[in-house]
DNA sequence: CGATTTTGACCAGCGC
DNA sequence: GCGCTGGTCAAAATCG
């Protein structure tokens, strides 16, 4: 109890300091605090758009169906991305039975990448990460030595077992950003349906197929959006060890096979030289 | 021992 | 103006 309210003023106070070092910061022109964008509202700098308004975000959506045998191994998770992340926070959401993570990109301590991963509300073994920002370092190939940095952040949700396994990313972009705006190739709230209505017998290949048409089409309309999210973009070999990892999988080979002529694909024009 | 996760609280935007 | 909700912080706990 006592313990409880000193602990509440200590923070309270931390933020107070804070509050005033960054004040402080901004008249002296800052030189110190590591805290970096940490508070954005307490530096609502225009240099950053994410300072006062939640919604003038970089955001990118990207749903992604986890089979449950790999779904508690080290390497389980999305073919998301090859950062390391770390995770900074979690929230139950309102409508949702599944608590909402939110990441940090930890491959680079001033990188602002972030992501939240949050299980469909209808299909508990489909996740929905949101990147938010981009990452302002290169590839983590680039940066750790160690090949196994890939964290992938579904633990704690709980896992339905599902027999079938299937591997769907769905990658939406938005940059203008309202939330509104956010053009999902299914409805959010009826991700799972919709893979059941589109296919009785195949569902996985004509999901891939509509993926496909939607990715080509967004490709096609923001380009340069994308970097941030081809993050798988950059490591070689690390890159076939995943794939390799995936092709393991019954499902995930022609999964695998979409997302490299795809994905690679249009890295490839996203590259600027 | 350092890095990461957990967890509860604070804060700010948004809707009513 | 108020309450709700989402996003973030940071101390403590846990892990490798």
């Amino acid at each position: 109890m006592r313990e409880d309210m000193t602990y509440l003023r200590t923070r309270k106070l931390h933020r107070e300091e804070v509050e005033q070092e960054t004040d402080k910061e901004s008249i002296m022109d800052g030189s110190s605090s590591p805290k970096q964008d940490s508070k954005s509202s307490t530096e609502p700098k225009p240099e950053n758009q994410a300072s006062k308004r939640r919604k003038v975000v970089q955001k990118t959506v990207v749903k992604v169906t986890i089979e449950t045998n790999v779904g508690r191994q080290k390497s389980e998770g999305p073919p998301s991305d090859f950062w390391s992340w770390r995770k900074y926070g979690q929230k139950p959401i309102k409508g949702s039975p599944y608590p909402r993570g939110y990441y940090r990109c930890s491959t680079s301590k001033g990188c602002s990448a972030k992501k939240q991963v949050e299980r469909c509300r209808t299909d508990a073994s489909m996740l929905i990460i949101t990147y938010t920002s981009s990452h302002n370092h290169p590839g983590p190939d680039f940066e750790t030595p160690s090949p196994n940095q890939e964290k992938q952040p579904i633990e704690d949700l709980p896992i339905t077992p599902k027999d079938e396994e299937q591997q769907q990313a769905i990658i939406t972009s938005d940059e203008d950003v309202s939330e509104d705006k956010l053009h999902y190739f299914q409805a959010p709230i009826n991700c799972s349906q919709d893979m059941i209505i589109n296919g009785e017998e195949n569902p996985l290949t004509v999901t891939l197929e509509k993926t496909h048409d939607s990715l080509n089409l967004l490709f096609d309309e923001e380009p340069l959006s994308y970097p941030h999210l081809m993050t798988f973009s950059t490591p070689k070999s690390e890159e076939n060890d995943f794939f390799d990892e995936l092709e393991e999988l019954p499902i995930s080979s022609s999964f695998t096979s979409f997302m490299r002529s795809n994905f690679f694909d249009e890295r490839i024009l996203v590259l600027p030289s």
